[in-house]
RNA sequence: CGCGGGGUGGAGCAGUCUGGUGGCUCGUCGGGCUCAUAACCCGGAGAUCGUAGGUUCAAAUCCUGCCCCCGCAA
């Protein structure tokens, strides 16, 4: 079955290698972003996604934009049955969706319909949902609505991060992938409609997601924490300067009566700095003063003398307020 | 050349501006106290202060190159 690639980050990478492995798929074209400046410096990197197709030998297209008419020739010049999409982060135009004989496949990384969108891996922990999955499906034109091919469960640890979340989602849809193309080969793929009314939206994430609401409940702060784990993290500030939290645990869920006001430190020793919620208390484990590396509390707190008392997200008129 | 911070005994930090005994909180080793202890007391070991040069009577500290790490912005 001769097959078109596309996909950019990480998470597309298991499913192009194992795509790569299975004998049965012939991969005649690889498509990418283009290499943009990235991290610090600014220095044109390419996608993971790129980096293996070139070291495989395959074939490489970074166009602009995927809906152009020059890059529909070079996609149709390929002449692929099945064009297969995961984490390409462009949206593909009727034209191109209606060019393989066999149709194009998607993989999400969520229980569809729910968690549609750019960013499911991460909302799914943020709500601390205990199960989640991948789907695949014939794509649409509609954001992530396509009929449901296959689908797979996956649970959700109960301190997992999203980072962690993401790298076994990203086999889990491999596996998936390849499943829904050998039964797409065989003509013996499903179709299921997706079931609208249970739709919900994974959105991109935005600096404002970054802060912490010490207003909100120890449990979901914690799923706050490990959801924009490790990427793009959550911060709080201390004296003035901005401090990066990592993981966290619920050390008191809230039954008993607060210790202090919103955002106050608790305790802060070897079992962590255990900050006051709007309801329960919280331990954290691992955090990160801006310029510095990541640290487990202990060692944190050896060079950063975090006293009882003090109050963390800075001076909130909100203070106390909560009950 | 996107902006900025940093590399100091095993860990985390201070010291650098205002050159001239290398300090703090831990860990570790030995001893003591204690019914006992991750608690407390006493003592010890362990650092060519990222690296290569330069200035100087003297460099962790000032100047230059290089390596590595981190925050921000994308």
């Amino acid at each position: 079955m001769k097959a078109v690639f596309m996909g950019t980050p990480d998470f597309a990478v298991p499913s192009l290698t194992k795509m790569i492995d299975d004998p049965k798929i012939k991969i005649v074209g690889v498509v990418t972003q283009p290499d943009r400046p990235r991290g610090r410096g600014n220095k044109m990197t390419p996608s993971p996604v790129k980096r293996l197709a070139l070291d495989c030998g395959l074939d490489l297209f970074q166009p602009e934009s995927i809906n152009t008419p020059q890059s529909y020739s070079k996609v149709a010049e390929w002449d692929p049955e099945v064009i297969v999409v995961v984490a390409f982060g462009q949206i593909l135009k009727p034209h191109i969706l209606e060019l393989p004989s066999l149709g194009c496949i998607n993989v999400h990384a969520s229980l569809l319909p729910r968690y549609r969108g750019a960013a499911p891996i991460h909302w799914a922990v943020i709500n601390g949902e205990t199960k989640t999955g991948v789907t695949t499906m014939y794509m649409d034109q509609g954001m992530d609505t396509g009929d449901i091919i296959l689908q797979e469960e996956l649970a959700i640890g109960e301190l997992e991060t999203t980072g962690e979340l993401h790298d076994r989602l990203a086999r889990l849809g491999a596996d998936v992938l390849l499943r829904t193309l050998h039964l797409i080969k065989d003509g013996q793929a499903p179709r299921c409609p997706q079931d609208d009314s249970k739709a919900s939206y994974a959105p991109l994430l935005t600096r404002e997601h970054e802060v912490i609401d010490w207003g909100l409940s120890a449990a979901q702060i914690v799923n706050h924490i490990r959801g924009l784990n490790p990427w793009p993290g959550t911060f709080t500030t201390w004296k003035g300067k901005k401090i990066k939290l990592w993981r966290a645990h619920v050390w008191d869920n809230g039954q008993n009566a607060g210790r202090g006001s919103v955002g106050q430190v608790v305790i802060a020793g070897k079992e962590g700095i255990i900050v006051q919620t709007g309801k329960g208390l919280i331990a954290i484990t691992e955090l990160q003063m801006q310029n510095r590396s990541r640290l487990d509390a202990e060692s944190f707190l050896r060079g950063n003398s975090i006293e009882p008392g003090e109050i963390l997200g800075g001076v909130s008129p909100n203070d106390g307020k909560q009950g």
